[in-house]
DNA sequence: TAGATCTCAGGAACCGTGGC
DNA sequence: GCCACGGTTCCTGAGATCTA
């Protein structure tokens, strides 16, 4: 997958810089560009092609798969009070960590981007509540707004754009380095939609002249 | 262990706003 | 006034958890 990036904070220079993240760094850019369009057309069609019309769950899939080979730790809490740590869902996790980096995989609605914001800073800050895990830097990859066209993502997710335009405002708040990776559309297909009865489903449209993707 | 219940993410529907 | 777009809220289904 093609991707831009964003640093706030400095994230790029520490990542590509600092000894202790370069390693992970690596790991990151390498599963990001080791997913292709084949890799995501083949698991969509295997696994959510009857039951999701985006490629939300498809490409969350395939970003697990790899973190974990790689050892990433998957949904690590972020406290050790069982009042945090037990709860249920991803509310007080992180999506993947390791080292002194956290990652949020974002392709949820665009209320929840300020909190998918402050979770890697409440993973790498002093907290009083005793914490499970400490980072130094957050990682988020979300979706860009040609990905959630030709992904078919839902029209309220929170895009790349969106995350950037939040990082200024929010700036006081996030007080470690962040950087916001925005996953770019797939070269050569987009996802089309169709109706089965009253639900919406996806359909791989492979392009014929991808230099027209979207 | 199986059925009931709960939780939550994804998607649909609705509404407001801005551009033409 | 119409249309497109984005934000908010509600609904639904799948998976997790509970309980008998």
């Amino acid at each position: 997958m093609d991707y831009r990036i964003h640093s706030h904070r400095n994230a790029l220079t520490i990542l590509e810089n600092e000894p202790e993240f370069q390693e992970a760094w690596a790991e990151v850019q390498h599963i990001l560009r080791k997913i292709t369009d084949d890799m995501i057309i083949d698991c969509y069609n295997t696994h959510y092609q009857q039951k999701n019309k985006s490629l939300s769950t498809t490409i969350n899939r395939l970003l697990k798969e790899e973190f974990t080979s790689f050892s990433w730790s998957g949904e690590s809490p972020i406290f050790q009070e069982a009042k945090y740590k037990d709860v249920k869902g991803d509310y007080w996790r992180l999506d993947f960590a390791k080292d002194d980096i956290s990652i949020e995989v974002a392709f949820n609605h665009s209320t929840v981007i300020a909190w998918n914001l402050l979770k890697p800073v409440l993973a790498s800050e002093l907290n009083h509540v005793q914490k499970a895990i400490q980072t130094k830097l957050g990682i988020i990859i979300c979706a860009t707004q040609e990905m959630k066209v030709a992904g078919n993502f839902d029209g309220a997710i929170g895009t790349y754009e969106k995350f950037i335009d939040h990082l200024r405002p929010l700036r006081n708040q996030l007080s470690v380095p962040l950087l916001i990776i925005g996953l770019d559309a797939p070269k050569t297909f987009m996802l089309g939609e169709i109706k089965q009865g009253n639900k919406k489903l996806g359909s791989v449209v492979k392009l014929d002249n991808p230099e027209l993707s979207v």
